[in-house]
DNA sequence: AAATATTACTTTTGTTTTGAAACTAAAATA
DNA sequence: TATTTTAGTTTCAAAACAAAAGTAATATTT
């Protein structure tokens, strides 16, 4: 049978940085981590939603790839027969430390376009980042 | 006279990852500042002969890019007229933390891919992050 | 001084990726 | 039974990317 499949990653060095962004290095990746981490999306729809509005294809293609990489599992929900449930798994947590360092760099260097929400949260990553990184990792 | 110049950035959204990915949420932006904040690039042909093999009109589109938006500053070479160099801002600079935890995520889920020396810089991150960032800040 | 090489790009051309919209199929709800 | 919801897929045009060749100024070699 034909499996759509996204084509076998080609990392293009050994550097640990180039391999990483082989793999989450575009507009949306990360987006969909922070929404599984911080926002607690499980599920097409809610991804879908995020003010950002990403393209269907789009995020099928970048679960899809998270899946094979390991990023994310795909399940069903146990209420439902049409719901799936994308949960993030140890790598894709792993991803977290990025995320919060990117979110500095946001609220320090564009601060204008930055809601104050963010720059809250910001401060409380400054105030302690291992308290941030513990209650992402112990949502589940 | 016809300027060419990169269109303005939209943010997709007030969220500061968001709008970090904005400006470098690609393959290629982050392996730039790699380069000049670890490698002390500072000239085009030195970064297109990085392992990744970047192609000049790309690269070409992120100097401007970061010129723009005040990652890195374009000057002229002391000893000749030919050298452009580029240098990296405190802006840029603030990218660091970012690509660190990179470095770290990479070393640990992509560790068969990975150099010795990679792993080797891992772990002076885990040791002590502080260090590594403040030697980076202080090679100008 | 002339020829060659280097540097920093730009241009061209073809391929790939993205984005927007419409479409589908199964399951759930009214 | 009809409508809506969920999770996608398909289509097609536009934008981004990649590889290669070309260019112009400067520097080096012969």
């Amino acid at each position: 049978m034909q499996v759509k499949n996204n084509k076998e990653l080609n990392f293009r060095s050994d550097c640990p940085i180039s391999c990483a962004l082989d793999l989450i290095g575009d507009k949306w990746s990360i987006l969909i981590i922070r929404d599984l981490c911080f926002f607690e999306k499980r599920t097409f729809s809610q991804f879908a939603l995020s003010d950002e509005k990403i393209a269907a294809n789009i995020l099928a293609d970048r679960l899809k790839k998270f899946e094979d990489y390991g990023i994310v599992t795909k399940g069903k929900s146990l209420e439902n027969k049409k719901t799936v449930l994308y949960t993030i798994t140890p790598k894709g947590l792993d991803f977290v430390p990025v995320i919060l360092e990117l979110v500095l760099w946001g609220a320090k260097h564009l601060d204008s376009h930055i809601t104050d929400e963010a720059k809250s949260f910001a401060r409380k990553i400054k105030e302690n980042k291992e308290a941030v990184i513990k209650k992402v990792n112990t949502y589940e």
